[in-house]
RNA sequence: GGCUCGUUGGUCAAGAGGCUAAGACGUCGCCCUCUCACGGCGAAAUCAGCGGUUCGAUUCCGCUACGAGCUGCCA
């Protein structure tokens, strides 16, 4: 059996889509499952929707995410350019569309964009009114499929401009096979005679897409749902010239909550977006290679490495699904809690200056959140307290779980402050000491008497970490400072 | 409008004629605990509807509804 070959060619119009990165991962896991090679060949035939960096950020993104080809445009393996512009230079596509022209499978059309729109209009479409009403032509009627060879050769001669379009019987069926979704059958009245070669010379996605996947010995397509529609041209396509077809892997979409497509605006639509709401680029891919996919086993954290020994594209669904926010967190959430520590910090230590500026021991704080935060950017509001004491609300000292009141924390703390102003030792043990030795002494609940030390030193209600951390970490003077603090607005 | 595809809890999903219909996220409750988390335990919650086929349908077929994609000299 043949070497399995995939490809992901993007188009450079912009961000890297979540959509568009998952179509990219499955390419890759579909090749590498397989000990095949997975090929970048970048589709930028559109020359107006071009977008200036646009290679850059799809570089980058497969960069970061593990998605390394085995060919591209600075990895040519012999199948190259792999840069569509560069492979119309050489007039491949327009050698390959006349030949279709010769075989009759193609044909020139000169036909205006006046007339093209002229035969949209449901005016204009004379005798087509029935009583469903709102009947619009929206295929090309063949006009200049009826050119004799004289008229065209003139029309040529004359620089008149010209696409070359793809003829579609007006009969028939057309069949193909798609791996995911089963033996799909149009009629061929349905097809369009579409535009391979454009006025410009440049070829259509669709025109390039199919020679170069044949020239470049692709083996399985795997691309997108919004492709199913188009495949029977592309499989018209192959049966005109005579090639043998790949095989074709398409995917189901993925949507928003909404169910809708997934937008620019909706803060998930790019990978950069993800990134800079503080989401590791393993969870990023883990999540989106569980969606349309499942291992059919109980395991839900996979690494590249992993889903490459575990992906089966039999396995994949046809229903589109939602690109659900929350289970991203939680698995974000998870990678985070199985960074080392080392690399954690990499990662936190940037947050945590944005917020503490003062001498404090910075490591310390990120460690403390590790386990309580789902994205990077939830650290913030959590270690705020250390740069400053928040005003806070004395009633926060009342607790009917703890048992505490006002009263009995200011009691606590008052005879707290000079046990600890004698403390030397300020560590979490140390200052552990002191305060259980307290506890054990007054013969209270642990929490009567942590809760309002930690209350006084951080002014919050929830903390990550407990009275010793943040006691450690404050140092002496401003976690005596921040009591005595209490003391005062207890008083 | 036409064509194509899809529909298992709120979400991701397993399932592929007979099961109390897995598991995960989220939600709720309990345990742990100085708070919040982590961790552990448990609960509620699903086969879109209607007809067939069958001894028996989530599973097969048809219809309806709903959703989505395509219908570009975009990809």
């Amino acid at each position: 059996m043949a070497k399995v070959r995939t490809r992901y060619a993007p188009s450079p119009t912009g961000k890297m889509h979540v959509g568009n990165l998952r179509s990219a991962l499955y390419e890759f896991l579909v090749a590498k499952h397989e000990g095949g090679d997975f090929i970048f060949r970048l589709e930028d035939t559109d020359q107006g929707r071009f977008v200036e960096g646009a290679t850059d950020f799809i570089l980058r993104v497969m960069k970061k995410t593990g998605l390394e080809y085995d060919e591209g445009p600075d990895k040519d393996k012999g199948y190259g350019p792999y840069v569509q512009s560069e492979r119309v230079k050489s007039g491949l596509y327009m050698e390959y569309a006349k030949q279709l022209v010769e075989k009759g499978e193609a044909y020139y059309c000169f036909c205006t964009k006046e007339r093209l729109d002229s035969l949209k209009t449901p005016a204009n479409a004379a005798g087509e009114d029935t009583e469903e009403g709102g009947k619009e032509i929206r295929k090309y009627d063949k006009h200049c499929l009826s050119l004799s060879k004289e008229e065209i050769q003139a029309n040529l001669d004359a620089g008149m401009p010209f696409v070359i379009r793809q003829n579609i019987p007006q009969e028939g069926t057309t069949t193909f096979t798609d791996v995911n979704y089963g033996e799909i059958t149009v009629e061929n009245s349905e097809l369009d005679d579409m535009i391979l070669i454009k006025s410009d010379g440049f070829p259509t996605y669709n025109f390039a897409n199919v020679i170069d996947d044949h020239l470049m010995e692709i083996t399985h397509v795997v691309r997108g749902n919004e492709y199913l529609s188009s495949t029977p041209k592309y499989t018209r396509l192959y049966q005109a010239f005579g090639w043998q077809e790949p095989q074709y892997v398409h995917l189901p979409l993925v949507t928003n909550e909404e169910h809708q497509k997934l937008s620019k605006r909706s803060g998930h639509a790019n990978f950069e977006d993800l990134e800079d709401q503080g989401f590791l680029p393993e969870a990023i891919v883990n999540f989106i290679a569980l969606l349309g996919w499942s291992s059919g086993t109980e395991k839900e954290i996979f690494s590249l490495q992993e889903l490459i020994e575990a992906f089966d594209y039999h396995h994949i669904n046809k229903s589109p699904s939602v690109f659900d926010m929350t289970k991203l967190r939680w698995m974000n959430g998870e990678y985070i809690k199985n960074l080392s520590d080392e690399r954690y910090l990499e990662f936190a230590l940037p947050k945590v200056k944005e917020v503490v500026t003062k001498d404090y021991d910075l490591a310390k704080i990120a460690m403390l959140v590790k386990t309580r935060i789902e994205t990077f950017c939830d650290i913030a509001e959590k270690i705020d307290f250390f740069e400053e004491l928040p005003e806070y609300d004395t009633e926060m000292y009342v607790h009917k779980k703890m048992k505490t009141t006002k009263e009995s924390s200011l009691e606590v703390l008052k005879d707290l402050l000079p046990r600890l102003e004698a403390l030397e030792d300020y560590s979490i043990a140390g200052v552990e000491a002191v305060l259980m030795g307290y506890i054990a002494e007054k013969e209270i609940k642990n929490g009567q008497g942590l809760w309002p030390v930690r209350t006084a030193v951080s002014g919050k209600q929830m903390t990550p970490g407990g009275a010793y951390e943040i006691m450690e970490i404050l140092g002496k003077e401003e976690s005596l400072r921040r009591i005595r603090k209490a003391i005062e607005l207890l008083g």
